[in-house]
DNA sequence: GGCAACCATTGAACTAGTTCACCAAGTGCC
DNA sequence: GGCACTTGGTGAACTAGTTCAATGGTTGCC
């Protein structure tokens, strides 16, 4: 059952009853994707936030060039959405695609407001998972600001490595900012066999 | 009086009366900094968050050979705090410090909590700003991995014209990432005479 | 009013990371 | 079972950005 994991992970924050969970986890609709395929492309507006129950995401912007750069990743317990498009419904500028086969359980901005009114908590639940997310991208921020390439891989690798597993090393380099080639050099520079 | 700014600035976001618009206020206590002068520093706990009702602060970290590396800047109208370390009471790793004659509204740790109980909107108020701040720090991330420096330093004082004026080179190229000798030269090569 | 900091600029030598072209191995698809 | 496609690796030439050292101009301080 997909939704136990989304009532555990949002019981973590909030102390909801179970009617409140049940509420809560009901206004979400389960959604399955194939990898490679698009739940948002730039340009539209973004119709859902997401819980992911299984599979892998990723969220990336295109550069002039036509270069993937990745935002974030999203596996298992992980939300996912284009936050200023969804909040905002206005047009995207980013890209949300499967990796792998997923499940994610999807909520519609109106049924989001429907839940803000309806159970309280839920304000305190999204304030507390966003304050979370501007931690670590914060993190990341200054280790893009101050560390070399060879760190932040590392730094990478050392953090989610179930994750970094899962992952081609070409979205491994988009995450961090450089080239599949030199992420390649780097690897072969730390001896990296795995 | 500083408080009016505070005031104008949380009305935008929840539609607090006169009255609990003066107990949010309240809450905060009025501190003045001088230049140079440090609001925290790596290893403490970040004890505030302020509200910065005058003046202009950065917040930053040192790498390991000593370099500084901006996380941002707060003039006047902007929030300013270790978020971690303020919201979990755990060492900072990051530093506070005012750049000019500042004066900030400050509130403790147990104040705001107080808040949160007795005005519950004030959930909502910190869930709204903060995932502004998330969205323009995405932004910032995306920058850092998809544009060269020139464009990263054209974006900036496109966004922030005055601030930029306000700050020395030094600032600004511990922002954008680069030395503040090769800022010199991307703004000789960009013929910036200002 | 003079000295000490600090700031912006510049040049030369250097290094981290890119680009492009190519190759080998795996994987999935029909 | 074969073919197309994607992935990972490698080398050579290149470029964006750093490092270091030096200079001159402001600013502030006592």
């Amino acid at each position: 059952m997909p939704y136990e994991r989304l009532k555990t992970a949002i019981l973590k924050h909030v102390p909801f009853s179970d009617e409140e969970a049940a509420t809560f986890c009901n206004a979400f609709q389960p959604q399955r994707y194939k990898p490679k395929e698009y739940l948002l492309r730039a340009g539209e507006i973004c119709r859902f936030e997401g819980f992911v129950a299984q599979g892998c995401l990723r969220v990336f912007a295109l550069d002039a060039r036509g270069g993937e750069h990745v935002l974030y990743f999203a596996p298992e317990d992980w939300w996912v959405t284009d936050l200023d498009s969804f909040t905002n419904q206005q047009p995207s500028w980013l890209f949300v695609q499967a990796l792998e086969p997923s499940t994610v359980l999807q909520i519609t901005k109106a049924d989001k407001d429907r839940l803000y009114a309806a159970l309280p908590a839920t304000e305190k639940l999204f304030r507390i998972m966003g304050q979370k997310t501007l931690v670590a991208l914060q993190r990341r921020m200054l280790s893009a600001l101050s560390q070399t390439a060879d760190a932040r891989y590392l730094a990478f690798v050392g953090k989610y490595p179930a994750l970094a597993q899962r992952l081609t090393q070409q979205q491994v380099a988009a995450y961090l900012g450089i080239t599949h080639e030199f992420l390649s050099k780097i690897r072969r520079r730390l001896g990296q066999k795995k």
